[in-house]
DNA sequence: AAACACATTCAAAGCGCTTTGGATTTATAT
DNA sequence: ATATAAATCCAAAGCGCTTTGAATGTGTTT
């Protein structure tokens, strides 16, 4: 059913129904409710394709996931950031597409895009320092949220979570509980949120004057693996820690691993405070939390990100919005007083 | 840049232009060059929405996620899913569109998604027994592959893990270890790869003669905190099972905490298989298997229904092209013999 | 009854592409 | 040289919608 024939049905023109289905006022509301009912007995639904050609709109925003070639590493947050969005955009009308890229491909995705008009906006993700998509993007007049920060530029929206803060916050934290020996088991430091955690937790030490040992500093793309091999590892080390700080749930879970094999009990013997991305089908407990945590929902943030983004298709030229998020401290059975001895 | 701007910067027809672009025959070499050297200059790339608008064609697979009202959990083997297909689609210069929606508003998408023509085909995930959605998809001609399979209706194309064998597997593997009470940690059993998989346990239960007792058999959506409830539960029972078949690596990690707390060693007090998905933030040991898993990889089976896909696309009418993946038993180190006394 | 304003409707143009059918040029056969 | 075939190109139509600008109908004012 296309507007041509559904008009026919009608007897009416194609410009009265398609301005009666659109709510325009110059149309008589007797002729709005006749085409409306028309419009839902054969399911009218104007094509889209047709519609964003004579608008010059797509009512599409685009999602670029780099996929690191050497792993092809989805995101395990994905899927909690864009169901947070995604309900802001349907109630709106919009549509998402995603694109898979290699991770050196992603300015090209953006201009392509772009270059074939298949979307309104983009929200960017995982930023890196001096992320070169942002003045691409920014050239391109594509409009755009990020997902994160990237330190160098500032003239653009974002949504991001205080994570130096946060880390700090974890570090002391730990220090407070009287451990002197926090080890840090941090994603990828390429990435901008790893760069101010690890800022967080160097913060933290120097504050109090403690000796920084990057031999207890690790980074790394957040695997249960990774988490499991770095605990493992420093288990194994002469002057041992007696607490991490952990950028991910997943790593933690792997840590955790490492730990039971040990003999080692959380939270007594070792101690973990966690960033937790609050993911619905990883909740950090019902009634208490199993981690102690800096907490903070990437659903959340995702919704945060499309309200702006569709903002700023319909009101462009407006001055950036910057949303930074504090994480919650929540205080789980993974953590406790340093031990006596060790 | 557009057609019409391009073609005029090169003195030619935007129908020559067209066509040397896209490969026609009826083009001499010289112009198909100077047609390709401009286009790359100028970054040059068709509207999709005119292109489609005039091929009829949308390049758009579709996704549709069920989002529950309740809970609103995005399913966590998604990104891993999409990210085999994406290759695929990438290649053959489709894109993907994702749209999220009420769980009992389903057919209604599906329904809006054709009639907006704005995807070229769907994949259909997590069917149920007798699914709507697939007679929905049939009735609209709309070019579909289901991930799973649904009892029920027969004459659809598909891409399924035989779960039915691989838990009468898992539990046939416990049995000979001398285990005798072997607990059911399912998914959610309204789902029909959850029916299969209670049938094969069923089945190998069946086949020893050993009693079913639907005390130990639980389902639930896949979440780390009810395989951690459902565990707890475990222990305390009178009669205590001595292993458990799980759904996925998520409960699992649960029910291992369950069982840490109590202090109960796994793959010695207590045995688990699991099912693994094989997910790449979530791997199941690099050098030996952490748990005794069955194991598909539902990046592999997204890869193969994109496949399907894009070839029942192009060439609609051909006979149901079913794929069910055997998953491979391996053996890691959540397993043993059955303790002496409990 | 004429003149005007306002409400309602419509025909047609245009969005940027593909594709049909025809026109023009060039090569080949008679 | 002429007829025929093949190669190459183009103007224009059409995909299904929105929107402009004009036309028609209705009600109000004088």
């Amino acid at each position: 059913m296309n507007l041509k024939e559904l008009s026919q049905i009608l007897g009416i023109s194609q410009t009265t129904v398609s301005r009666a289905l659109n709510g325009y006022p110059e149309v008589s509301e007797k002729t709005r409710a006749l085409v409306n009912a028309a419009a839902t007995q054969y399911n009218y639904q104007p094509n889209t394709k047709a519609r964003g050609l004579a608008t010059g709109k797509s009512k599409m925003i685009g999602y670029v996931l780099p996929k690191a070639s050497q792993n092809e590493m989805p995101n395990p947050v994905f899927g909690d950031f864009i169901a947070g969005a995604a309900q802001t955009y349907g109630k709106q009308g919009y549509d998402t597409t995603i694109t898979l890229t290699e991770n050196d491909k992603q300015a090209e995705t953006y201009r392509n895009l772009h270059a074939k008009r298949s979307v309104d906006g983009v929200i960017m993700q995982a930023p890196k320092e001096n992320d070169e998509r942002i003045s691409i993007l920014k050239k391109l007049g594509l409009p755009f949220v990020v997902h994160g920060r990237s330190t160098g530029s500032n003239d653009y929206h974002f949504v991001d979570v205080n994570n130096t803060h946060a880390f700090a916050r974890a570090t002391n934290f730990l220090l407070d509980l009287g451990h002197r020996r926090v080890a840090l088991i941090n994603g990828d430091e390429n990435l901008d949120f790893a760069i101010r955690r690890r800022h967080g937790y160097l913060q933290a030490l120097e504050d109090r004057g403690l000796e920084i040992d990057t031999g207890i500093m690790f980074s790394s793309e957040m695997t249960e693996e990774f988490g499991y091999r770095t605990m493992t590892k420093l288990l194994t080390m002469q002057s041992r820690p007696t607490a991490a700080v952990l950028s991910s749930y997943i790593m933690a879970i792997g840590a955790r691993r490492a730990l039971g094999e040990n003999g080692l009990r959380i939270g007594k013997d070792f101690s973990i405070v966690i960033h937790d991305d609050a993911l619905s089908y990883l909740p950090n407990g019902s009634t208490h939390p199993v981690f102690t945590a800096t907490r903070s929902s990437v659903g959340e943030a995702g919704r945060l990100c499309a309200e702006i983004l569709l903002d700023i298709i319909q009101n462009p030229e407006q001055k950036p919005r910057q949303i930074i998020l504090e994480a919650e401290l929540v205080v789980g059975s993974s953590t406790g007083p340093a031990p006596k001895h060790d």
